[in-house]
DNA sequence: AACATTTGGTTTATTTTATAAACTACTTTA
DNA sequence: TAAAGTAGTTTATAAAATAAACCAAATGTT
């Protein structure tokens, strides 16, 4: 019935990057920040952890002169995504 | 696009704990612990947060001679639980 | 040119949460 | 009556989330 809820995913911010990446092909800090009202601190220390977990692979480039973070998921993180929602319907009766 | 989670709900065992109790009419302490396979001083410290929050009500009282717990999902919890789900598909995409 | 402000972050510190371990009180069994 | 089990609670510790402070470079202001 309850499945174990992977919990570098059973997070409110990481959980919405996942969500945001899922369906781009890429995403950049600001944006994210933007789309989920996250603190910048928040977000840094979040996407860190994603990275570290090799969920999503991060870009320091430059747009211009201006620095600037690139994300994607990962396949591995595609994976992961999936497999917590379907340990979550458990939850919530979908 | 992304609603804010409940946190008293983001919790697995707390999930796990209204998942159960929004199925039955009741539910005591040992079949919740059996149930979510926790451990019974996490369980305790879950059920009172939940019970605080007049999630859930609690009812201790005696099955014989031993003690007996008796949970059950209030209105408000009934309620929380819903707007948790429907929170939640926002970032899983339901 | 000089100074303040903004941008795009990172690092550090604090609070909150989850969890396990230890404990209490009572009951049943040998 | 001693040992072991049941049903929990309390306390301590580890992990997580978050905010606040900070940094470096860019841009805007006088």
């Amino acid at each position: 019935m309850f499945k174990e809820l992977n919990p570098l995913l059973h997070s409110e911010l990481r959980l919405a990057v996942m969500s945001i990446l899922i369906g781009v092909e890429e995403a950049d800090f600001v944006y994210l920040r933007e789309q989920t009202h996250a603190t910048a601190g928040n977000l840094s220390v979040q996407i860190d952890k994603l990275q570290k977990a090799g969920y999503i692979s991060v870009e320091k480039g430059f747009k211009g002169r201006m620095p600037r973070t690139v994300c994607r998921i990962t396949d591995c993180g595609r994976d992961a995504f999936t497999e917590y929602v379907d340990a979550l319907s458990g939850y919530i009766g979908r």
